[in-house]
DNA sequence: CCTCCACAGGAAGCGCAGGAGT
DNA sequence: ACTCCTGCGCTTCCTGTGGAGG
């Protein structure tokens, strides 16, 4: 690629290389650094972050202060439980709501404590409540307490120091389905025979079924109130990737119709605004990867298979051993022109491919079960067919494109020397 | 019309790992 | 440090099944 005229000074860099291009990283320096600018505020893209303003929100953002707003007078607010798909704003809301009131019980010097708790990230009831017991400033141990305990010293701590705690479990649904409803319940109790301090909940769910899993006494207390994040319509989102685009990127970077694409994208999957954002964010890098000056609708779309490519990658790259040998197998069979293997076909394969790489061979039950798996997540799809005297079983079609799968083989060290073997796919043998 | 293939998929139980209680 | 409990991955054993071929 030429250097433009500007670009003396990083040329003046490379001037004590020897000349004729055997420095590898030579084009790689100049590029980075005479790339055009398209970032401003990388943060602002990223997903934790919070912004100051949240458009189309401000309902439910007044909805919440109003429910919470007892809190700054001392009196223990009602729980609230919000309802929501993924990037509708939930989480934003919560933080957002949360960071004001902390400031202002601060300034007011009010024993207001609040919290933030991911129940799917933290994992277990355990961490959950050790981490409510650090946001009141009671130290636990990260293991060696029971339940029992760690609950007892939450109760201790907000009793002694008549502290008001307001606790956001985000995704509670991920601790109920793991672990049943037993902590909510406590924690709702958590408040009796306390004449000072107390606990609010502010629970968040993506899964709308999920009031199906409470018993009706958890349910009642914990929705004292509600309320419901619908998903943000594409006009909407266009609002919010155009405040956004402002503050992460340098203006005339992002042109208008690039930002109403992917709003347009996301708005057909949902409206989910977190997609909307990784997807300008994506688009933009490949765009400043390229050297380019501003993003355009190309950008978008090699975005858009970047993203699905990595879902694609990181779903089937997590898969355990014996799930991708299995998958292994549909794909040599398919590479030897066997498209809709039938069960027996693939599990003689399996073995075969087993016995390659050195691993005993799970039974056919098993790989039965395997391949059902493989189905409900969408890499695969299994029909039942009858073909009479020849029995019943069940033809399997590889949904994946194959070079995908080739990609996620390939990247594994033992399974890669598996691309090359041909299967004996002559006749379905016995066992 | 009956058989019997080549599996599907349910039920039960086993060994193991990791976590809780003592 | 130790037992007990639980969940998970897996095997074993089992019953069920639609229709091509006899």
């Amino acid at each position: 690629m030429k250097l433009k005229k500007t670009d003396d000074h990083v040329k003046g860099l490379f001037q004590s290389k020897p000349r004729g291009g055997e420095d590898p990283l030579r084009e790689v320096f100049e590029r980075a650094l005479k790339r055009p600018k398209i970032f401003k505020d990388r943060a602002v893209m990223r997903s934790d972050y919070v912004p100051e303003r949240l458009p189309h929100r401000d309902e439910h953002i007044r909805r919440l202060g109003e429910i919470l707003a007892p809190a700054l007078s001392l009196s223990r607010p009602s729980n609230v439980f919000i309802y929501g798909k993924t990037g509708t704003g939930k989480t934003a809301v919560v933080r957002y709501v949360f960071k004001r009131f902390a400031e202002i019980a601060e300034k007011e010097g009010i024993p207001l404590a609040l919290a933030y708790v991911n129940c799917r990230i933290s994992g277990t009831e355990y961490k959950v409540l050790a981490e409510l017991c650090e946001s009141i400033g009671v130290k636990v141990p990260f293991t060696g307490l029971s339940k029992a305990e760690v609950y007892n010293r939450l109760r201790r701590g907000l009793r002694e120091k008549g502290v008001l705690l307001v606790a956001a479990f985000d995704e509670v649904d991920a601790l109920v389905k793991a672990y049943g409803d037993n902590l909510l319940y406590e924690l709702t109790r958590i408040n009796e025979g306390l004449e000072s301090g107390g606990l609010s909940i502010v629970g968040t769910s993506n899964d709308l079924h999920f009031k199906d899993y409470l018993d009706p006494r958890v349910l009642s207390s914990l929705s004292e109130e509600e309320l419901v994040f619908h998903p943000y319509t594409a006009t909407e989102l266009i609002d919010i990737l155009s405040e956004r685009a402002e503050l992460a990127f340098h203006p005339g970077a992002v042109p208008q119709d690039v930002i109403n694409l992917c709003a347009a994208l996301a708005a057909s999957e949902h409206g989910d605004a977190r997609r909307a954002i990784d997807l300008l964010r994506v688009a933009a890098e490949v765009a400043e990867r390229n050297g380019d000056e501003r993003v355009e609708e190309r950008h978008v779309k090699l975005a858009q298979s970047i993203i699905e490519r990595g879902r694609v990658f990181e779903a089937l790259s997590t898969l355990p051993l014996h799930s991708k040998l299995v998958l292994t197998s549909l794909l040599l069979l398919a590479k030897n022109g066997v498209a809709n293997p039938i069960s027996g076909m693939i599990y003689q394969t399996y073995r075969e491919v087993c016995g390659q790489v050195g691993v005993e061979p799970l039974t056919d039950r098993r790989v039965s079960s395997l391949i059902s798996e493989l189905d409900m997540l969408g890499v695969v799809k299994s029909d039942l067919v009858n073909m009479g005297r020849h029995g019943r079983t069940r033809k399997i079609a590889l949904l994946t494109p194959v070079e995908e799968i080739e990609e996620v083989i390939g990247g594994d060290e033992i399974l890669s020397t598996l691309l090359s073997y041909r299967p004996s796919v002559i006749s379905g043998g016995k066992r």
